[in-house]
DNA sequence: TCTATTACAATTGTATACACTTTACCTTGA
DNA sequence: TCAAGGTAAAGTGTATACAATTGTAATAGA
């Protein structure tokens, strides 16, 4: 997804990504085409393009003649996207556990214990929310279907800014942990259809685990983006 | 997917997918800027807006400098995009199974029993066809999960040229309309689980049919396109 | 005759200019 | 004071012009 495109479009496509992801551009803010522009020291064509590709890939929602917003994740839409990934995902670990090669499986091993040791001695917890990361993108990427994975990843991109606060709930990480270890389980005994019943049940419960911090911080907040959330709960 | 955008952009990007769709654009013509503006009478830049959606959405491919080409699907892609495909509609009956309205059932019901009564008459084909493709879609919808339908529709509509001509194959026709049978009959008992099993296998076995037939056809034609494929197989 | 280099043609990427739509504000009337 | 209408400002949609890159063909050299 992330292409080294050497296009001016291309790099500007990239630039509000990360914008979005850093909290810099909030859901339901507006992408003026012309201020845009300026700041990147670029025409309001290749902003323009920019735009167009990130509207189809669902990050910012477009109509006709209206200014292009952030896409605002509505606690349903969230939920829906929790559901649909967790059954992707579910799908790629029961096609990784028979597919993935054996330096597939090291590699995923070395993540899950590296997380595991991060937790143990209370390492920096951003570092097990990257770990964390890994590890899902290593069990997606394992099932050796690029349609599968860009299809996962695409979805992935849309929850990667709230996905990394689910940490920050009590208790959560020694469940996260203790869920890949299982799953980690089932894969190694190549017991494919437990892999995908507790990875899908696992992401399901990232998302639910997403939605009850909102909701419980929700009285505060009329929206809840990362960087809202970023600024209430630092760690 | 289809929406009906007043803008120019939009109607272009319309015209050209129903041009691939129809065969006119072939997978690995080239989809020239200029030729397109001068046929549809619009200057180059909504075209551009155009290909770029269209390049988003997976249907061409388009790298910086070269000319956009219509994306040609090689037998290894389209078995991914079955097998994810079938995932995903697995997904959708396992949920519709238990979300679907009393009406929503009803309307699949009817549109299985005109399949079957098209069947019984030998009535023409292609209605068959159309009325497998909605007995599918509704599956998906009922799932009411938006995200999952759009991420099933997105992969749908990759393989949606291909898909209707799986029905050539002897026997073809009878077989699907069988699964449809034991599909509905899992979904009327409410077991989401073999509902699931049954649509995914369904899904997967209607790729695996069309890639024999694409074999078998492979030493008269370089490529697959629908629009060969019917020239071959009028019925 | 074949290969490589170079110039040219064709096509894409970007900038700018303009037309049309929407939004916001201001005026006017009750 | 508030509502309604209109007008100006802002912003998007499109066309055109130009720059940069790529594909091609022709020519020169071996």
């Amino acid at each position: 997804m992330t292409d080294k495109d050497p296009t001016q479009a291309g790099t500007v496509r990239l630039a509000i990504e990360r914008e979005i992801f850093n909290g810099l551009l909030a859901p339901g803010d507006a992408l003026e085409e012309g201020r845009l522009a300026g700041r990147f020291g670029v025409s309001r064509t290749p902003v323009r393009e920019a735009i167009t590709q990130l509207a189809q890939a669902g990050l910012v929602t477009k109509r006709a003649h209206k200014r292009a917003v952030v896409a605002a994740l509505d606690p349903e839409t969230l939920l829906e996207l929790f559901e649909a990934l967790s059954e992707l995902e579910g799908a790629a670990a029961f096609l990784s556990t028979t597919r993935m090669s054996e330096a597939e499986r090291s590699e995923l091993l070395a993540i899950h214990e590296a997380a595991a040791r991060n937790l143990r001695l209370n390492g920096d917890p951003n570092e097990y929310a990257d770990l964390g990361f890994a590890f899902h993108q290593r069990i997606v990427s394992g099932c050796h279907n690029k349609v599968l994975i860009e299809t996962t990843e695409w979805l992935a991109l849309r929850v990667l800014p709230y996905r990394r606060f689910q940490v920050v709930a009590p208790g959560r990480l020694q469940r996260n942990q203790s869920d890949h270890d299982d799953i980690i389980s089932a894969i190694v005994a190549r017991d494919a259809a437990e892999a995908r019943r507790l990875m899908q049940r696992h992401t399901l419960e990232q998302g639910d685990a997403l939605m009850r911090f909102i909701v419980l911080n929700k009285a505060t907040h009329t929206d809840f983006h990362p960087a809202a959330l970023g600024k209430e709960h630092p760690l």
